[in-house]
DNA sequence: CTGAAAGCGCTTACAG
DNA sequence: CTGAAAGCGCTTACAG
C-alpha cells in the first residue's frame, strides 16, 4: 500500500498585509497607511511596519489594491501593427516611461483588424486600465477608438480624426524642410524627390516642406515622382527611370531610407558617385539601412522615442488628474548628416 | 452667489454582477455560475442571466475575479531587447495566441539590464501573473530568472542554462544543414562560409550543420571566416577579402541576411553574377533585406512565429494544470529559395 | 438546481 | 495617531 504522492504545496503562501500588521503589532488600517506614506502615522509605527514588511518580503497585491481603489495601475498599449518600424520605437519608449512610474503595460496588437481592435479595447476597459495609448504606423488620421471613454486616451504617430482627442505626431513638413535646407546649404542645385505613396499624408507633408524651402529660394524640384511606394525596389526603379530619361540631378531626396537605398543602387550601377556627383537623403534614420549603405546615409529622424515618451508622460499626468490637452501636437524631425551628402564627415 | 460647478460624474457606473443577478431575479452565486458555464444551473435560468448581462452590457471585473480566484488571467512577456528582430516576431505570435485565449499580456523590456530584469520579475510576480515567458535574442544559454518560481516559466529563443527549465529554441544545426544541402543539390562545389561572431552559439551551430553535410559527401568548405560580425559591413569586407585573395567559389553561405547583403555588394562591385557565377544564401529570412536585394535572397527561416506560438501554448496548458516539460525543445529551420541561388524561380 | 455566507487582500471614511 | 468596520466585485464550498 503506497502512501499517496501528495505534491508539495503548489501555492507558496505569500505574506499579506494582515501578516505584516500582526508582525508589527498594529491594525490592518495602520499598516496600510504606513506602507502607503499616508498622513497620520507616527514615525516609530511607520518604521516598525516597514521593518515587518521587509522581513516578510511583503509585496502588495495589486489586484486587491486595484479592486478597492477602483483602478488598476496599468495602461493599455494598442497598436495596429507591432511589426512596424514606427510603432516599435514608440512602444519601447512608452513602456520605458511607464515602467519607471510603477505602471504595468498591457500590449495589444490589433494587426490592422478592426474587429480585433474592438475586442482589445473592451478587454482593456474590462481590466480597468488607467489609460490607453493608441499607436499607428501612418500619419494619416484615424477613426477615434471611442468617445467619452472612461479613461484618458492619447493617439501617437497616427492622429485621431476627432480634434477633441490628444494626438502626438511627427511634423513631416518640417522633416521635408530640413532635408531640402541641408541640400541647399551644401550647395546642391538640382534636386529630385523620390516619394512614397502620394496618397499618404507623410509623403504629401514632406513634399510640402520641400516645396516651401525651394520656393523661398526661388527654385523648384527638377524631378518628382508622380506616385510611389515605400520599398527599396521602388527606389531603384524610379531612380533608374529618372536617370535614364537624362534628367541631370545633383541631389536626390527620398521619402524613406529604403527608397534611398534603392536609389543608391541605381546610382552605383551607373557609376555615379555619392556624394561627389549626387547627394542622397533618406527618411526614418533606420539604423539597419543607414549604417549599412556605402556611403552611410544622411537621413531625417522623426524622433519616435520622443513621441512615445511624451505620450506616456501626458497619460501619466492625466491619470494623476491633470486634464489631457486637446488637438494635434507636432514633434519636430531632426536631420542626421552622414556620408551620402557630405564628404567631410 | 454662484452655484458650485459640480463636474459630471467622473466614474460612469459599470454594471456589476449584482446588478445582473437582480435584473435576472437570481442570487449572486447563481448569476456567477450561469455566466461561467458552471455545472448545476438550469437552462432557463442560465439564459435569463445571460440576457440580463447582455442588456446591462455587463463585463466581469477581472481584478475581482483575480482576487478571489488567486490568479490574474495575465502573463508576463519578459524580453531582453524589444528592438531585436528575433524577439519581436516571437512576441507577436505569443501575444496573438494569448489574446485568443482571453489572457492579457504584460510587456516588459529589460533592455539587457539585469537590475531592470529583476525589477520586472518581481513586478510581474506581484501582479500575480499566471505565467512568464522569457524571450532573448541569442541562442546562447542564459541564467534562469529564478528557481521554484510560483508560476510556470518558458524560455524562448535564448534557452535557460538549467536543464529543468523548458526552453524552446531554433535548431541552427539543421539550419546550416538545409543551406548546405540546397547548395549541393543545385550543383555548387566550392562553398564559402561567412560567419557571424564565432563565439556565438548560432554561428557555431550553423558551422556544425554545414560541416556535417559537406563531410557526408566527402568535401569541405573552400573558405570560412575565422571570426565575424552580424553586420552588412562585415559581409562586404569579408567577401571582398576572400575574393581578393583569389579564392574561387561558386557559393557563399552567410550567417545572416545582412552579411549576405554585404556579400552581394562585394560581388557586384567585381561584376560577379549572382546566381550564375556564385550562389548566395542568407540567414533569418528577414523580409526587408531578402526582398530588397537584387536578385532576391535565398535564406533560412528560423520559424520564430512558431517558437512564439508553441511557447504560448505550452504556458497556456501549464496554467491549466498540465505540468511543463523540461529541457530544450529544438524547432527546425526552413529553407526559402529565391533568385540568389537559382534562376528558375 | 438555487442561495446565504464567507473569503480573496486591500483602502478608506469614520470614530475614538 | 490608531483601529474597527464596511466595501471593492467576484467565486466557491456548503446547505437546502
Amino acid at each position: 500500500m503506497k502512501a499517496p504522492l501528495t505534491p508539495p504545496d503548489q501555492k507558496p503562501k505569500v505574506a499579506t498585509l494582515e501578516d505584516v500588521a500582526r508582525a508589527a503589532g498594529v491594525s490592518l488600517a495602520t499598516a496600510s497607511k504606513a506602507l502607503n506614506g499616508r498622513d497620520r502615522v507616527s514615525d516609530t509605527t511607520r518604521s516598525r511596519v516597514e521593518d515587518a514588511a521587509r522581513t516578510l518580503s511583503y509585496v502588495r497585491n495589486p489586484m486587491a489594491k486595484g479592486l478597492s481603489e477602483g483602478r488598476s495601475g496599468t495602461v493599455g498599449l494598442l497598436t495596429s501593427d507591432l511589426e512596424g518600424r514606427f510603432s516599435l520605437p514608440i512602444l519601447m519608449a512608452a513602456e520605458d516611461s511607464f515602467g519607471a512610474g510603477q505602471i504595468s503595460v498591457f500590449l495589444c496588437d490589433a494587426r490592422g483588424d478592426a474587429i480585433r481592435e474592438r475586442h482589445y479595447i473592451s478587454a482593456l476597459l474590462a481590466r480597468r486600465v488607467d489609460a490607453i495609448m493608441v499607436v499607428g504606423s501612418k500619419t494619416d488620421h484615424r477613426q477615434p477608438i471611442g468617445r467619452d471613454l472612461p479613461v484618458p486616451v492619447v493617439y501617437v504617430y497616427t492622429p485621431s480624426r476627432d480634434p477633441r482627442d490628444l494626438s502626438i505626431t511627427p511634423d513631416n513638413v518640417v522633416g521635408g524642410r530640413l532635408a531640402a535646407e541641408h541640400l541647399l546649404a551644401t550647395g546642391r542645385k538640382r534636386i529630385a524627390h523620390l516619394t512614397g505613396p502620394r496618397t499618404e499624408r507623410a509623403a504629401a507633408d514632406r513634399a510640402i516642406g520641400i516645396g516651401q524651402v525651394l520656393a523661398e529660394t526661388g527654385t523648384s524640384l527638377v524631378y518628382e515622382t508622380g506616385y510611389g511606394e515605400w520599398s527599396e525596389r521602388w527606389g531603384r526603379s524610379s531612380c533608374a527611370m529618372m536617370l535614364d530619361q537624362g534628367i541631370a540631378v545633383d541631389a536626390i531626396l527620398c521619402d524613406s531610407d529604403q527608397i534611398a537605398r534603392g536609389a543608391l543602387d541605381a546610382l552605383r550601377e551607373r557609376s555615379i558617385r555619392v556624394p561627389e556627383d549626387v547627394a542622397v537623403v533618406g527618411f526614418d534614420n533606420w539604423d539597419v539601412i543607414v549604417e549599412g549603405t556605402h556611403p552611410a546615409l544622411t537621413s531625417i529622424d522623426m524622433n519616435l522615442e520622443l513621441l512615445g515618451r511624451s505620450a506616456a508622460e501626458k497619460l501619466f499626468a492625466a491619470i494623476g488628474g491633470k486634464p489631457l490637452a486637446q488637438g494635434v501636437e507636432l514633434v519636430d524631425c531632426r536631420l542626421v548628416v552622414r556620408g551620402s551628402t557630405t564628404q567631410t564627415i
